[in-house]
DNA sequence: TGTACATCAGTGAACGCGCGTTCACTGATGTAC
DNA sequence: TGTACATCAGTGAACGCGCGTTCACTGATGTAC
């Protein structure tokens, strides 16, 4: 059936950048073909270039909306938790899951995509897109930065603490079925938690 | 030139798996052919499947030596060196520098093949050459724990700083060309290392 | 030690397959009147 | 509002290419005598 109405058309195209975005994550870049994602965003492969330049240029777009839906979500979540304290741990306690580790193509666009994006030519415009949507969590996790920090070292801590989730998780990721991933999971928990007093700011 | 010696031969395996360890960590599981590995070791792809039965099982190989390589060079070291803080220093220095982020075919392939791994299939023998490969890594980080820890702190601690090190390092790659590339080594350096006094334990 | 020959490591063409991308085509959409 | 038709989103065959793997072949190696 072809020749679709320009809303149809609108859809389509939003379809096939959430099915990428999902998929991406959860495949890698080079692990799911032009063919899959416009299967999953039920379409054929044939109408992928009316819509998109190249894979390349889909995968920046994917890229970008992974992070800004994470981004939104969690925007969303932390606007109906009280204080700093109870986003730190909701955050936390999130992402560290063993929940999040087994949906990637639901999760953290930073943990999926860093081993791929740093294998990426430089000029790609997916790297810049990873980039951007890493400062926004840089922004994330500074937000939720212990109350009693320094100033001048919310920045630093934020870095490391941002390596540390996203670590724990590609680990966990890589080493599934094995105890050792819920109890890297389980250590990082406790570690970034430490600073909270049992249950601090849950919401009741 | 056909037939070549038995010590010839075992020459020409060693090489395949040096390349591939190599390529692997640079290229990932996926983004190197068994041409690419072949002629890498001064061969030509025909004869590949005469060292192994699949590229999947070479994958394993081939991880557990750059884990092995790793492991032994750093034992290596580390005897050289007088005291846990000395050796902490060391290594979190070498492991978060930016020469160590630019070569992760001589790097760490704990980091270097984290997403590939996590993606492989259950079954797959290369999923269990991480997993040896990342449990001497712990052991390794152990050893270097900081001196006043409590004892039943130092194995989660290690989990800790092992996923801080692999986060700070696969972000610092996926970021290449990018201020913040250099900013999240250099937070984590110095966060690893706030512990030591200022060059405590550094070899004369 | 020398010779005859079976072995087999490495070669390179070939296999079927899936990839990213292109393109002629289709027919509903959207517009000009 | 109705009609005629140009537009163009989506289809599916086809393109060249590189992949993992197979295999007939080669000729130096290694061994039996």
């Amino acid at each position: 059936m072809p020749r679709v109405s320009q809303q149809q058309t609108d859809k389509n195209r939003i379809a096939i950048e959430d099915a990428s975005s999902r998929l991406f994550r959860e495949k890698g870049l080079n692990g799911v073909s032009v063919a899959d994602l416009m299967a999953a965003a039920g379409l054929t492969h044939g109408g992928f270039y009316g819509h998109f330049a190249s894979k390349d240029g889909l995968a920046a777009v994917a890229c970008g909306k992974a992070f800004e839906q994470s981004s939104s979500r969690w925007s969303q979540r932390f606007a109906a938790l009280p204080d700093a304290a109870a986003r730190r741990r909701s955050y936390v306690e999130n992402y560290l899951s063993p929940a999040n580790r087994d949906r990637p193509g639901n999760g953290c666009a930073a943990a999926a995509l860093a081993g791929d994006v740093a294998r990426e030519p430089m000029d790609r415009p997916v790297r810049t897109a990873y980039l951007d949507g890493l400062k926004g969590m840089v922004q994330r996790v500074t937000s939720i930065a212990p109350e009693a920090r320094e100033a001048d070292e919310v920045r630093p801590q934020a870095l490391v603490e941002m390596a540390t989730l996203i670590g724990a998780l590609v680990l966990a990721r890589a080493t599934r079925g094995n105890p050792l991933s819920d109890e890297i999971l389980q250590s990082v928990r406790t570690h970034l938690l430490a600073d909270l007093a049992p249950h601090e700011g849950l919401p009741s």
